[in-house]
DNA sequence: TCTTAAATATGATTAATATCATGTTTTTAT
DNA sequence: ATAAAAACATGATATTAATCATATTTAAGA
């Protein structure tokens, strides 16, 4: 369903929203390790998430990546769509043209309406609403 | 979700069950042609699914691909599942070496119930059920 | 029985993802 | 000012998935 790329993403995100911020930013290489993801393969991840706002970074000694309260209220659906973009989730099983009910493929009626909520899932969710999971043990990252 | 090769797999033989039978076979190259498919890799594929018993073929002249009573009763699932592998769509989201209630990442709680569901329909859900969609208008073959 | 038409088996090539590497810019602290 | 520490930008390599090619086997029909 998702890349390497956005599952990456996603690990690092919600990491940062448990253990940094403003006052304590995060360098690569311990966010690298602690997520287990190679160190220049989440460098290049971070920096695209940092450009698109969904995370915050300064450069510099002392510098590092964090997250703030704005980037927080952040829909999931966002750190997808700007890895993988929305179509990868979205598009038809079947590779149609359009996805709709009007011309549906023989898949559609079978896995539309699941999609459809877990859609609407990713997109109300926040980063916020997993961080806080993860805080209360009602999730666990993967190492 | 699916890979190209289980999209293609998954085109041909409902396209066979609705045009194909023991007394009209139809040769790699007209299934190619319709379906939209380039000959060389749906004829691998073919070839699979003919040895995995999801279709039918005969050698020779007068040969050719086609799907019997037997073949038209099996589920959805089991094709993806001979080209991609069950793991493809029921392996963790963020790819958690196993996905259950117990230990669930993050996601799980917003992707599982749905794709429950989903997987639920794609392992009832015949070959024949879908040709009978197809044949009713209800449902429509991607070119 | 011989020729021909088909699937079958196997492997080669190409394209897309995933991964790695390195020089450049910015900021802090001396 | 200068040196060092960090992210940033860009591109290179490696791995996997998609696509293509071809020699072999089987069956029909002359
Ligand atoms: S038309 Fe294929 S999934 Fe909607
Ligand atoms: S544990 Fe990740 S989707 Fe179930």
């Amino acid at each position: 369903m998702l890349s390497n790329s956005s599952k990456y993403a996603l690990k690092a995100v919600l990491f940062l929203a448990l253990h940094a911020n403003e006052n304590n930013k995060m360098m690569v290489k311990d966010i690298s390790e602690r997520i287990n993801v190679p160190k220049a393969y989440i460098a290049k991840l971070l920096q695209e998430l940092s450009k698109r706002r969904i995370l915050s970074s300064t450069k510099g000694p002392k510098g590092g990546f964090y997250i703030n309260e704005a980037n927080k209220n952040q829909p999931i659906m966002k750190i997808i769509d700007i890895i993988d973009g929305k179509k990868r989730i979205e598009s038809c099983a079947l590779s149609l043209e359009d996805c709709n009910e009007h011309i549906p493929c023989p898949l559609h009626a079978l896995i539309n309406p699941s999609r459809s909520k877990m859609i609407a899932l990713l997109e109300s969710k926040t980063i916020n609403d997993l961080a806080m999971d993860l805080k209360l043990n009602k999730a666990f990252l993967p190492v």
